[in-house]
DNA sequence: CGCTATAATGACTGAGCCGTCAGTTTTATT
DNA sequence: AATAAAACTGACGGCTCAGTCATTATAGCG
């Protein structure tokens, strides 16, 4: 019979995890050390190895937590929307987060991720698996744009969607680096670009209203 | 009186920067260790600090040998191209640089240097000039392609260049994850955004024979 | 109130790393 | 060849860190 509820147990797991993405923003993966993390989130150095066997463990656990916020992207993909209305409301979305500075640490910590992932297989694992499900929110939404002739049928939508995802991802770094970025004025020039090189006339008429 | 000329210390140092972006490149740099960079430069492990004073100070060294390369963006920039054609074959060359598996390393050791620059302060103005250095070029062409009537007028030469800058470092960070971009259609997807959201008419028409 | 099983603790350890330095080798000059 | 200055070497010291474990604290139960 155990003496601490399930509940317990998790929130003393994710108080953790909220003080090791503090000192992985702060300091990386690899200038933080488990003593740092133990400092910052109050628990014993022996605790940290009830709830994690391993430092890797913890940079895998958030890379993961990563991924549940992302769960809004497919209901997005998949409503009722209009296609083109969708992919606007996608990237004003995105945007929008990208301002958030609550945000901050996770953004700081998964642009650690991006490098780390260049030799920790795990991490690349993860990395990608987030990147394709981003992705293939994005190939729907332009497949059912073209099916509707919103989209332009040339245009390959993988190459459509990682090309987004790529902007977004430079957008996010540049952000991280304290570059004075004009959020607004980016915005419209997104949608310039993805009405441009996206969408057929019909498509560019939907859109003008939601710009 | 020296026993050995300028030309061979030279040499010695270029060596053991050369093995230690390799050495980055596979493991990170913190992962990397100098005995990692003394096997693979061949070099002592006491010479290195004959060379280096700080395993600190090889980062560095090598984030700026990076600028070296970038010289040929000004001189495009400032060519008598006209600033359309210009526009488009600056993002040719970098589209071609992406594909070349010889700068393979420096772009994977350039990721991890945007991830240290989030915590170290020297990496972070090294890293911030380069880039300074990319948007001055392209916020050039902008303007002149604006005064020519070839560029939209009320689009800020800043945001547009900071954005494009955005586009080709997620396409980077994509490449160096084995992602299989589609290197031709991005390409040609990357030329009608630009093509859509930056140029008047007339740009389109100056930009059309190029295509 | 004992009694037991689980949870928590923090001092400790062994591995590994950065940078040094006393000694050795090389090279130009006499 | 002898010499001296410069270059090179690699074993080692001091330190940091991830992970352990013997001990202590706590919570439920009869």
């Amino acid at each position: 019979m155990p003496k601490t509820s399930q509940a317990q147990k998790d929130a003393r797991r994710q108080q953790i995890l909220d003080a090791a993405l503090r000192c992985f923003s702060r300091d990386g993966f690899h200038a933080t050390t488990t003593a740092d993390i133990v400092r910052e989130s109050g628990v014993s150095q022996g605790s940290l190895y009830l709830y994690f066997t391993t430092k890797d463990e913890i940079i895998a656990a958030l890379a993961d937590d990563r991924h549940q916020g992302e769960a809004f992207l497919n209901a997005l993909a998949e409503s009722e929307h209009d296609p083109v209305q969708g992919l606007l409301l996608l990237i004003e979305l995105y945007g929008q987060g990208l301002g958030d500075p609550q945000r901050m640490d996770m953004r700081r910590v998964g642009i650690q991720g991006w490098a780390e992932a260049l030799r920790n297989p795990a991490i690349h694992a993860s990395v990608l698996e987030g990147h394709a499900a981003i992705r293939v929110a994005l190939t729907g939404l332009i497949e059912r744009g073209q099916a509707a002739g919103e989209v332009r049928a040339d245009v390959d939508p993988d190459t459509a969607a990682r090309t987004l995802i790529a902007l977004f991802q430079g957008l996010v770094l540049q952000m991280a680096w304290d570059e004075p970025l004009d959020l607004a004025a980016t915005g419209r020039l997104v949608r310039e670009m993805v009405g441009g090189a996206l969408f057929t006339e019909a498509g560019r008429a939907i859109a003008q209203p939601a710009a």
